[in-house]
DNA sequence: ATGGTAGACGCTCTA
């Protein structure tokens, strides 16, 4: 049965709980993960999306910062989560659906503006964070997994406006960009979105600080579809709505999607 | 080289 994922960092799922009403009534994917939602569980606006079909949930929160959640038309269980390199935030969890697919949703720290772990700790953190995520995937092994979120790092010259330009600032650097290819090499994950549009430009996300987002067009692939080999071959479809960028008080944002044909 | 915007929380941090 085919069913379609999307991921979507949401900044405030509070703020926009409009925005995500309108992505799963007007595109309807199955699942949808959403990463920093900036709100612990129980003040997640859970009951609304319930209310649109989405009636199974899993989710981590926290007061402020971070928070994960796995909304879906279909019946899941939780998976758990994973506390990647000890910082105690809501950034990661995981669900399975009845044929046996795990998901996992991800956040991985944004990492600061200095690309130095010296000068800047939460550089450091970032990089910790996907080193765990390796020592993880490689132990774990996974199959039949899906790997969604907000990895912050945009690791091809066209996931950028400008790869020289980016070469130094944090998601474009290339301890990064060799970080992040470890991590997916740790569980032999296809990268599903370059699978399904292996050429040109391609953002999921866009700078709050820029006058006129959509003419300037600075943006970055950092929102993320992966997928295990033995399902690898089940997917396609993928695309960013880049219409959600510029709704109503946006996230800085774009959904992605991909469907499995399982 | 710099500063620009956004959200949560509470007078500052994170992105």
């Amino acid at each position: 049965m085919p069913f379609t994922i999307a991921t979507w960092n949401i900044n405030s799922v509070r703020l926009r709980e409009g925005l995500v009403a309108k992505l799963l009534t007007d595109e309807a994917p199955d699942i949808l993960c959403l990463q920093e939602c900036k709100a612990p569980v129980d003040k997640m606006p859970l009951q609304a999306f319930a209310a649109l079909g989405y009636t199974h949930c899993v989710a981590r929160g926290q007061k402020g910062y971070n928070g994960v959640a796995i909304l879906s038309k279909l019946p899941i269980e939780d998976a758990g989560d994973r506390d990647f390199a000890t910082l105690g935030h809501a950034r990661h969890v995981a669900a399975r659906l009845e044929n046996g697919v795990t998901i996992h949703n991800f956040y991985v720290p944004a990492g600061g503006d200095i690309p130095d772990r010296e000068q800047n700790p939460k550089f450091g953190q970032k990089l910790d964070f996907l080193t765990d995520m390796q020592h993880w995937f490689a132990a774990e092994r996974p199959h039949k997994a899906i790997l969604v979120g907000d990895l912050n790092i945009a690791p091809r010259e066209d996931d950028v406006w400008s790869h020289k330009q980016l070469l130094k600032i944090v998601s474009h650097t290339p301890i990064e960009v060799e970080q992040l290819g470890r991590t997916q090499e740790a569980g032999r994950f296809v990268d599903i979105t370059r699978q399904d549009i292996p050429q040109g430009l391609l953002y999921s996300w866009w700078s709050y600080r820029a006058a006129d987002w959509d003419a300037a067009d600075k943006g970055r692939r950092l929102d993320h579809v992966w997928a295990t080999p033995d399902i690898a071959g089940a997917a396609h479809s993928s695309r960013v709505l880049r219409d959600a960028r510029g709704w109503e008080q946006p996230s800085d944002h774009a959904p992605v999607f991909a469907t499995f044909d399982l």
